[in-house]
DNA sequence: TTTACGCTCGTACAGTGTACCATCCTGTCG
DNA sequence: CGACAGGATGGTACACTGTACGAGCGTAAA
């Protein structure tokens, strides 16, 4: 009985695991919980139910993995990392002169609304400053949006010399509204505005773009 | 010794218990229960603390609150009633025909930083849309930000008709802006952008206020 | 062969929400 | 005044959670 599930089956986890090495029961454990995530929500993911879904105890789990949190972070840097590529590659597809702020964004927007457990993770879970791990997760997936935007002011002619911290800083206004956006679109929060999603997130993005020289 | 928390002590609670009837005793399950997810966090928020705290056994509680979810839609509710007011009363305070949108901005902000637990239980419990009663209190948190967004816009003379439409389409959007930031702000993830948070709120205000009629 | 080391995981402890049900207290009726 | 009914109370128990401890194991080095 084949299911549409993308869960694979205990039997083929436990075969993966007996040939795999440390880093790749590593990389499993954290894809399992990936997994279960996405299909069951936050709550979902347990160390005893992924040690059951590989087939192993579950205290096995912790000769690979520090703990739930450490888990936790494993997931959000590879959430990090989808979310970079999904953007960069929507950025990338469109003409170099176009002054388009859209597919960026709605690449954005869609993977927050396609995947929001995961979303959820990645911007719910407090970070604490000090962390340089998470700081380091933070800026490689901030840096994707900051080079998009410079890239754009560039080829829009908006900007002149390099001023870096003003690129920025418009990055950063893109990137709120966008978050805003896509966290209330998850928490199901957008009912009560009038008009489909995408003109939401037209209209929102033609306010923060920057139109005049900076 | 007495200490500078708002949490009262257990045996003036128990006092207060006995005295109350039973919508007094809900509301105080309820006052404890936001005393602890602000003073220790959502995962302090436990049916055994609770009924600890006021010396009454575990399942009592059971008599007043339909459970944990149940308890939590009421503190939202309490939530959504501090925000409103704290944003009403901030707009209230300037100038009618002052066209400055930062105080009802800074004051939404604000609250969210300073209640940073009840901020994202607020937002990041996912409603159905079949919940009335969930809808009910976002409508009436949405209201209190889109009359004032209403009236600003009449003030500036933005809109002539009384266009509902446009104006909840705009006050979207000044929600989105506001509501991306606080969440940014209170997960930690600010420090990666440049200037003070009070700089980042007027810019991005200035950017998501129509300046043009709607 | 002996020793050492790392992987595995059964057991246990301290929590959680909450269902069930015996007890008790209180208000009402005969 | 006594008896009964109904709601409040909370002890106990079940199914979960994360994870600390330590015993057993296979393998590799000495």
């Amino acid at each position: 009985m084949p299911t549409a599930s993308t869960t694979p089956s205990k039997t083929s986890l436990a075969r993966q695991w007996k040939e795999l090495d440390r880093d790749g029961r590593r990389a499993l454990i954290v894809k399992v919980a990936f997994g279960m995530l996405q299909d069951d929500g936050e709550e979902a993911v347990t160390i005893r139910r992924i040690a059951a879904a590989i087939g192993v105890g579950a205290m096995t789990l912790y000769t690979y993995v520090d703990g739930l949190e450490d888990l936790h972070r494993q997931i959000i840097a590879k959430g990090f990392e989808i979310i970079h590529q999904n953007c960069s590659s929507a950025c990338e597809t469109q003409h170099q002169h176009d002054d388009d702020w859209m597919p960026g964004a709605r690449a954005y927007v869609r993977f927050a609304i396609e995947h929001p457990n995961l979303y959820h993770l990645m911007f719910a879970t407090p970070c604490d400053p000090e962390d340089e791990q998470f700081d380091q997760i933070m800026h490689g997936g901030f840096a994707g949006l900051h080079e998009a935007v410079r890239r754009r002011l560039a080829s829009t002619g908006l900007v002149g010399k390099p001023l870096e911290i003003k690129t920025q800083q418009a990055a950063g206004r893109y990137w709120i509204a966008l978050h805003g956006l896509a966290t209330l679109a998850i928490a199901g929060r957008m009912q009560i505005l009038h008009g489909s999603l995408d003109d939401v997130l037209e209209h929102l993005v033609d306010a923060v773009s920057p139109t005049k020289p900076i």
